[in-house]
DNA sequence: ACTGGCTCCTGAGGGC
DNA sequence: TGCCCTCAGGAGCCAG
């Protein structure tokens, strides 16, 4: 599933063919994602030159001349450049066809992904206002944390993939950033101290840097014709290894229901 | 102000 | 081999 790397990756793989190019026309297959595709979408980017792209938790914020497609991936979701001519799969749907014959391709068979258009600053998009700070930037830090997590009941890893909190921490990442601090999932988000707020920090930046790296090296795959994404593995110590050893202490990994979502974590090493 | 639960959806994977 | 069942998960939304 594409978590925040992936869409970094997704991003970076497709910036360099899309920054400088002139929509020539975008076709809609399917327009039911979680919210219906704008139906006037293809007509408002006829023509249209693509700016720049960036990235705000797990959405996309395609520039265009005349405002933004905001673009989320959801869990399914994925985007191919191709050849125009390309044969279309099922659950592609949408293309942004380019004025140098490849085409922008969303493929998404859950449906929980997003394509919706602004013509006023995207970071004030109703889905986008209220995010906490990017994860990676300079406003993430153990004092922020701390702060926000002051009094607070809620276990950390419901309290990580908080989009209000830091924006764009999945499941996966949260899991794996709490087994780098040493720090259980359910533990409540207000006992934290100052220095455990810290190893969080420092432990989700890392994981997080680490990801988009492995990423990179797969970048040229989004200019493929076949296969899927190029997405990658990265080693991960608990996310879906229950009863297996931890790598660490060879402890059993145990697995947790938190809510309606798994928490994994190593009893040995994490408290 | 917080928190937890529900919901959307399809493909993968397990059991038999 | 094939069928059926369960489950996974981002994040908005709503109720308590």
């Amino acid at each position: 599933m594409p978590e925040l790397p992936e869409v970094e990756t997704t991003r970076r793989g497709i910036a360099p063919h899309l920054i400088g190019h002139t929509i020539t026309h975008c076709r809609v297959h399917d327009a039911r994602l979680r919210w219906p595709v704008p139906p006037q979408l293809g007509k408002t980017l006829s023509g249209q030159k693509i700016l720049g792209i960036e990235r705000r938790a797990k959405y996309l914020l395609v520039q265009t001349q005349s405002g933004h497609v905001i673009i989320h991936l959801g869990m399914s979701g994925s985007l191919r450049l191709l050849p125009q001519d390309a044969a279309r799969k099922k659950h592609d749907h949408l293309e942004i066809c380019l004025d140098d014959g490849l085409a922008l391709r969303l493929h998404d068979p859950r449906r929980f992904g997003a394509v919706l258009w602004t013509e006023d600053d995207p970071l004030q998009h109703a889905l986008l206002a209220h995010l906490g700070p990017e994860p990676l930037s300079s406003d993430f830090t153990p004092e922020y944390l701390l702060h926000k997590a002051r009094g607070r009941k809620r276990a950390l890893r419901d309290f990580l993939l908080d989009s209000r909190i830091v924006a764009g921490v999945g499941n996966i990442y949260a899991n794996e950033a709490l087994f780098l601090a040493g720090l259980r999932p359910g533990r409540a988000a207000g006992r934290l101290s100052a220095a455990q707020a810290e190893a969080l920090v420092s432990a989700t930046q890392r994981v997080l840097r680490q990801a988009i790296e492995a990423g990179g090296t797969t970048l040229r795959d989004f200019l493929r014709a076949d296969g899927k994404p190029g997405y990658f593995q990265l080693t991960l110590n608990v996310y879906g290894r229950p009863k297996q050893p931890c790598l660490i202490c060879g402890t059993h990994i145990k697995l947790k229901r938190l809510g309606q979502r798994s928490a994994f974590y190593c009893p040995q090493c994490q408290r």
